[in-house]
RNA sequence: GGGGUCUUAGCUCAGCUGGGAGAGCAUCUGCCUUACAAGCAGAGGGUCAUAGGUUCGAGCCCUAUAGGCCCCACCA
């Protein structure tokens, strides 16, 4: 930052020349170091899958802020980065750009395909990268990591055969989540439920041996082609006597038992449920408890298979239309009702879930729940905010076996193997040398692949090296807090806890922040297909990486959404902005040649001690704020301090000594020294925030100092407390405004200055005011400033402002209208009695007096001594003026 | 069906452990005052969703109600 400043704030001059700067000086590396505490965070990869958004924008943001702050701090900071292979979703990016070319992934083959996908992770890690060095975050990037990469599948590997060797994995036919698009299983977690508008077909099925019907409801008629069952409320009199008998089903001929189950609602439908144990989770159960047949009629794109006899070969859409139309033309149908009903749909792909029996692998969760649970439970592990909690149990108290594998190509493929003569499994890293059953030597790997967040919730411990005992694992993990966003919960929190647990017998970090959705303006989720996203990049573009990162702590608490929108944005570019002239000012001021010194105590005014003493309170402040992940707050505090203190109060009352510098050239050292000091505290305090802007400026403010963001965070220190100079200005300001009020109210041309008599007892308030009247004067727009301890040289037609311990007259003769003084008082005299009744009314409360802190008492008299002080200032101007 | 969350100024939201309602934007009135018009000074604007309760005291705690949003859930 050179001393010829332009007037408006140019991010773009600055953000990339920083970074670099930066990234060439290692600031951002972090090393085992064991004379220091490490802080240690893992960035939740983003997937490679495409662009940033701006939800990537506020995770991260959130993140630089506190390892930022830690790292000032002088905690040895570590932010590891990365990226996720992310299997499904980019296994179908990378399938429909080879659609584009004409190309089917199956012409590829597996290791053409995969060659492909490693072209795209190449590409699409590259652009990540890159923009999110356009935020300014501060990770470690020689630490870069990918989940497939040697280290990460490694670990993988380690996982899945240790545990398998637990028996925490099995392979199992089960009913699973299938996606008939994708071709592959999915674990519950990746199965949205979606309200669905339907209808409820009610079918008639003839009892055997009677001439008697059973009506059943459905909402998927397609699949009584493979109902093995009808099943009522054992308790249910209207069914009583057919329970053991058999039905037809109707368009098959087969026929089926009816059995009693107290899984069945009597209340709902018809109180009676066809079984279909193979495309029903309930069913399946059902099925298992009355041994009946599972029978599977659709292929895996969901068309109806041989098992459909003539309907083999339709979408389940179409055979659905088929059989209602011959199951009405044969006269079973009895109803249709319109019904909604939610539906399970693949949360990557929209498609309709379709609940299949398949060999699969599963991690089995109970006991693996356990001390994850227990985590929360003992406070072990904290989530702010602790409303998450709930969730969070809730879900793995409920937890079922974890579906992980899939059968897609881009993956972490399993680490079985099957004998080619007896089907022998061996879980190991590579192919056995032979079986150990039958002792042939051919085995072939298992096809599918792992489900894309089996890997990621080992991303806190294989990033530092695990499953190798290594020196950064030893003295980076636990890692301390993740930041991450309230839908990846269920997918990854849990998952990196229990996985944490397991194999490091730790919680992989202490604390989680959650934060929320960034919506746009009128409070809709960002998405593509609305069109309705923002690029983070443009507004970086437009505003600069500080303003949109200013824009996304500011105004919100943790784990709330927000909504993003250009006036936002704007407001905090105007802040960058102020915060750039405010500096220019001070940078402006301070000439080459003449060092600024610090002063000797007795030189700094009061106005210098106060905003020396608010910079000492709000670095208190705003630690405690970002110790309790308060970001927001503590943002807002050094913003109010910046703008409202430092620019239109401090700054304000240091002109004076600058503009006078060739008179008093001791007194602008002190003011210089003052301003710049107090900058400084404020700019660190900022840095998190705002990395850039803070560094550039300080790097011209400080330029003995390699740079501010290795600089310390200020911490409170004694020496810096003057509650009289508090005292002081808080009258003094009190007065100004009083001035300006009236003033304004009067209309009086800004050029006309005029005496201002200060009329207070209190000694302090006189000393102090006189230490730096000149200062005040064009503030007050005074042509001059008189203290006295009691009203002189003052006649009764000024005009007067009654403070705490102080009266100000502003001699405006020609403009005074007595009768409009007169009601300006008379309202300033109701005010106070409103107080004085409202103090009173507390203190003669008994109550209040006898159970109320003493100190909340105790204010409640300095209140009413002040407030009554004031009237009787009040009504003797009254007086005064009636005469 | 269960759980969570929100309802505060025209708009968007803060208000952390209960002790006199705040910000940004918008509106109105003056100002290009040698850091900043992306600015300065001033002003207006809120029975804190409703009804009860706890308390000396409630925007904040408890209970119900209404409305909005979200998550979980195997009623076919």
């Amino acid at each position: 930052m050179s001393k010829e400043l332009a007037k408006t704030y140019d991010p773009k001059a600055i953000e990339e020349k920083l970074y670099d700067k930066w990234c060439e000086n290692k600031y951002f590396h972090a090393e085992v170091d064991r004379s220091r505490k490490p802080f240690t965070t893992v960035m939740p990869p983003p997937n490679i899958t495409g662009k940033l958004h701006m939800g990537h924008a506020l995770d991260n943001t959130l993140q630089d802020i506190l390892i930022r702050y830690k790292r000032m701090e002088g905690y040895n900071a570590l932010w590891i980065p990365g990226t996720d292979h992310a299997a499904i979703s980019t296994e179908v990016k990378v399938t429909n750009q080879l659609k584009d070319e004409g190309i089917d992934k199956k012409e590829l083959g597996r290791e053409g395909f995969l060659k492909r996908v490693w072209q795209w992770k190449e590409e699409y890690a590259g652009t990540i990268e890159n923009q999110l060095k356009k935020l300014g975050i501060s990770c470690d990037w020689d630490r870069e990591r990918f989940t497939m990469d040697e280290g990460c599948s490694k670990a993988v590997e380690e996982v899945f055969i240790s545990l398998y060797n637990k028996g925490y994995i099995y392979k199992g036919s089960r009913i699973i989540n299938w996606c008939p698009k994708c071709k592959t299983s999915l674990s519950d977690a990746e199965v949205e439920h979606e309200e669905q508008e339907g209808h409820f077909w009610h079918i008639k099925y003839p009892i055997v041996g009677t001439d008697r019907f059973l009506e059943i409801a459905t909402t998927r008629p397609e699949t009584m082609l493979g109902d093995t069952a009808i099943a009522v409320h054992p308790d249910d009199e209207r069914y009583k006597d057919i329970v053991g008998k058999n039905v037809i089903l109707p368009l098959v001929g087969r026929e089926i038992p009816i059995v009693a189950d107290y899984y069945v609602d009597k209340e709902f439908g018809t109180g009676a449920v066809k079984i279909t144990p193979a495309h029903d989770p309930n069913d399946f159960e059902v099925g298992k408890r009355h041994n009946l047949p599972e029978i599977n009629i659709m292929n895996d794109d969901a068309t109806i298979n041989e098992n459909g006899g003539k309907y083999a070969g339709m979408d389940r859409y179409e055979a659905r239309e088929a059989i209602v139309k011959e199951l009405d033309e044969q006269g079973y149908l009895v109803k249709v009702v319109p019904h909604t009903h939610a539906v399970g749909t693949h949360d990557r792909c929209g498609t309709t879930v379709e609940p299949l029996i398949k060999q699969q692998w599963f991690v089995k969760m109970d006991e693996l729940a356990k001390p994850a649970i227990n985590a929360v439970k003992t406070g072990e592990l904290k989530f702010v905010p602790d409303r998450f909690d709930k969730i969070y149990l809730h879900w793995l108290e409920n937890i079922k076996d974890w579906c992980i594998s899939r059968q897609i190509w881009w993956g972490h493929r399993i680490p079985a193997y099957y004998c080619d003569e007896c089907g022998e499994v061996v879980v190991d890293r590579r192919a056995p040398e032979k079986c150990p059953k039958c002792g042939c030597t051919h085995f072939t790997q298992d096809e599918d692949t792992l489900d894309t967040w089996f890997s990621s919730a080992l991303w806190p411990f294989s990033t530092l090296g695990w499953p190798d005992k290594t020196e950064d694992l030893d003295y980076f993990y636990p890692t301390d807090v993740l930041v991450t966003g309230y839908d990846i919960i269920f997918f990854w929190v849990i998952r990196m806890v229990f996985s944490g647990y397991a194999h490091t017998g730790k919680s992989p970090f202490h604390t989680v922040l959650i934060h929320g959705l960034v919506r746009d303006s009128q409070g809709r989720k960002m998405s593509k297909s609305l069109g309705n996203g923002i690029d983070p990049l443009e507004i970086i573009d437009k505003y600069g990486a500080d303003a949109l990162r200013l824009t996304l702590v500011t105004g919100n608490a943790p784990g709330n959404d927000m909504r993003f929108y250009n006036e936002r944005v704007e407001a905090s570019r105007n802040f960058a902005n102020k915060v750039w002239n405010a500096s220019r000012f001070i940078l402006m001021n301070m000439k080459d040649g003449t060092a600024i010194e610090k002063p000797d105590d007795a030189l700094l005014t009061p106005a210098d001690r106060w905003i020396l003493s608010s910079v000492n309170t709000l670095a208190k402040d705003v630690t405690e704020n970002m110790d309790k992940y308060e970001l927001g707050i503590a943002v807002q505090k050094v913003y109010d301090f910046i703008w409202d203190e430092f620019c239109d109060w401090y700054v304000e009352l240091a002109k004076y000594r600058i503009y006078h510098a060739e008179e008093d050239p001791k007194s602008a050292n002190c003011a210089l020294w003052t301003l710049k000091t107090v900058l400084a505290q404020a700019l660190k305090l900022l840095h998190p925030f705002m990395p850039f802007i803070t560094e550039e400026i300080y790097s011209a403010l400080v330029p003995e100092e390699e740079s501010l963001m290795m600089s310390s965070w200020p911490v409170y220190r004694e020496d810096w407390a003057f509650p009289i100079a508090e005292k002081v200005m808080d009258r003094v300001k009190a007065m100004t405004r009083g001035i300006r009020n009236i003033r304004s109210e009067m209309d009086v041309p800004n050029n006309r200055k005029t005496k201002v008599y200060i009329v207070s007892e209190d000694n302090d308030i006189c000393t102090g005011i006189e230490a730096f009247k000149e200062s005040l004067m064009p503030l007050m727009m005074a042509s001059e400033i008189i203290v006295h301890k009691t009203k002189q040289d003052v006649d009764d037609n000024a005009v007067s402002v009654v403070v705490p311990d102080a009266v100000v007259y502003l001699p405006l003769e020609d403009l005074v209208d007595f009768e409009q003084e007169r009601e300006r008082l008379a309202k300033e005299e109701i005010r106070l009695n409103k107080e004085i009744k409202r103090a009173e009314g507390m203190l003669s409360n008994e109550k209040f007096v006898s159970k109320a802190p003493a100190d909340k008492v105790q204010a409640e008299r300095d209140k009413l001594e002040k407030y009554t002080q004031m009237l009787a200032q009040v009504k003797e101007r009254m007086a005064g003026l009636a005469k």
